[in-house]
Order: C-alpha cells, then structure tokens, then sequence
DNA sequence: AGCACA
C-alpha cells in the first residue's frame, strides 16, 4: 500500500515539484501569468532553478499545501534514515540490532498507535510526548488501556523508573554523544553523564550515565531497543550498553512533569 | 561490578 502510494510519485521531490508546478499553472489567471516570468517560463517547460521563490499574487491559494513542505518532506525523511522509510518499524530495527535480534518489545506503549519507539531522527522529536497523553503509559492508572492501534503493553517491572542507568560507555564519550543515541526517542529528557574513579587503581575511570525520560514505559523502550548498543558497530570488541531502570535515589527520578505521572511504577 | 543530579 505503502509502495502504491510512493509509486505514484510523490515520492520523487523533481516530479513532485513538476506536479505543484503544474496545478499552479491551472490555477492561476492568464493576468497573473503573464505578469509572472517565473510562472511563464514553467509553463514553457524549463527548469527553474528556484521554483518555489517565485513571486505570487497575493491572492494565491494559501491553504494548499506549500511546494516547498511536500517536495522536502519525503526527500528528507528518506536521507536521514538512509532508506526508504516506508514503515517505521523497519527503521527502528535497522538501527538497533538488538531490538531486531530478540523482538521482545512489541511496544510499551506511550505513544501514538503503532507508533511510542518511533524515533523521528528528528529535531525536537522526543519532545511531544510530553504533552501527548500517556495513554497506559508507566504507572498510571490507565495501564493496558486499549487505544488505536490494539497494541498491549507488556507490563513494566516494579521498579521501573523513569531513569535509566547505563554502563558501558566509553570513557572518551561525551555527553552530546550519548544525547545522539537517545534523543530520537519519545519521551526522552536528558543526559547526565558521571565519571567514576577505577576500582583498582591504574584502571581506567569509568562512565556512567543516567538518562531521564518522560514515564517510565518510554524509558523502557528504550532501554529494550538499546540494551547491548555497540559504539563501535563493526568493531568486534566495542563496548556494549548496558542499560537498566536507575535505583531511586531522590526526588527528581520520582516525577515527571506530567504531575504524577513517571517515575516508579506503583500499583 | 559500578547509581548522580536536586
């Protein structure tokens, strides 16, 4: 359905542009044609090299959806996953093998149907969760509710947190560095990274990380699709991530914003 | 293995 969809071209930003080109030629009176160098030239079939920076009346049809936001949507969301993004899942699993590998985790949820791990690849991606309803999402009341898409979460374990603790990363990592791998993820906060001093002396110090999400279901997606991330991926012996809920310590891995909503799962 | 920030 999805390949039906891309076949008909919108997929293809030149022919897409061609398209709006085209539509806005019928649309536009032979006046505003004519007074249009831009416009005329398209409707002589050259290429334009700035299509959509052509001037326009001012009483052109804004409630069209803009040239410039369809023939840069796809395009762009297909460069940054480096495929054809057809199907959400597939990404994930593309870019966290682990995932793929044990497939445990349909979805806990906190999220839209279908959707909750979706990592958008995108700017402020993780960050409508926070006003999105958590619906059976971490410890609240609504858990298992049913929404859109029919997915049942697995239960989180009683000590979830919304806090993850990760071991195992590279002790030449940097904070920004380990915002990237997270941040595509719903519900994601923020990154505090802490250096140990080595155990035995002439170690190596030691990182660990906590990493703060919404709730505590979005911070379990990602500890699923996480656990065993390998920095270094052809590198045989990279680290793994070793991903698990943070041992509550104070008040702020209790709540979230959400008022009551994240942090340890009660019942 | 290892759990900090307020």
């Amino acid at each position: 359905m999805a390949d039906a969809y891309w076949r008909q071209g919108y997929g293809d930003p030149r022919q897409q542009q061609q398209q709006q080109q085209q539509q806005q030629q019928q649309m536009l009176p032979p006046s505003a044609r004519a007074l249009n160098p831009a416009a005329a030239a398209a409707a002589a079939g050259q290429q334009l090299q700035q299509p959509l920076k052509r001037p326009r009346p001012a009483d052109y049809p804004t409630d069209l959806p803009g040239a410039h936001e369809m023939a840069g949507y796809y395009p762009r969301e297909e460069d940054r996953a480096g495929y054809a993004a057809v199907r959400e899942t597939q990404a994930l699993n593309a870019s966290y093998e682990r995932f793929l590998r044990t497939g445990q985790i349909q979805s806990y949820g906190a999220g839209p149907a279908g959707g909750s791990i979706r990592p958008t690849a995108g700017a402020n991606a993780g960050y409508q969760a926070d006003d999105r309803p958590v619906v059976a999402a971490g410890g609240m009341d609504g858990r298992n509710a049913g929404f859109g898409g029919g997915i049942s979460e697995p239960p989180l374990p009683p000590d979830a947190s919304n806090t993850l603790f990760i071991e195992g990363i590279p002790t030449d990592c940097e904070r920004r560095e380990v915002s990237h791998i997270f941040r595509p993820f719903v519900g994601f906060k923020e990154v505090r990274l802490v250096t140990k001093d080595p155990r035995h002396p002439g170690g190596d110090p030691i990182v660990l990380c906590f990493v703060d999400f919404a709730n505590a279901a979005q911070a379990a997606v990602s500890m699923e699709a996480l656990q065993g991330y390998k920095f270094d991926e052809h590198d045989r012996n990279s680290p793994h991530l070793r991903l698990q809920f943070a041992r509550f310590t104070g008040p702020r891995g209790q709540s979230g914003p959400g008022g009551g909503g994240g942090g340890r799962v009660r019942r």
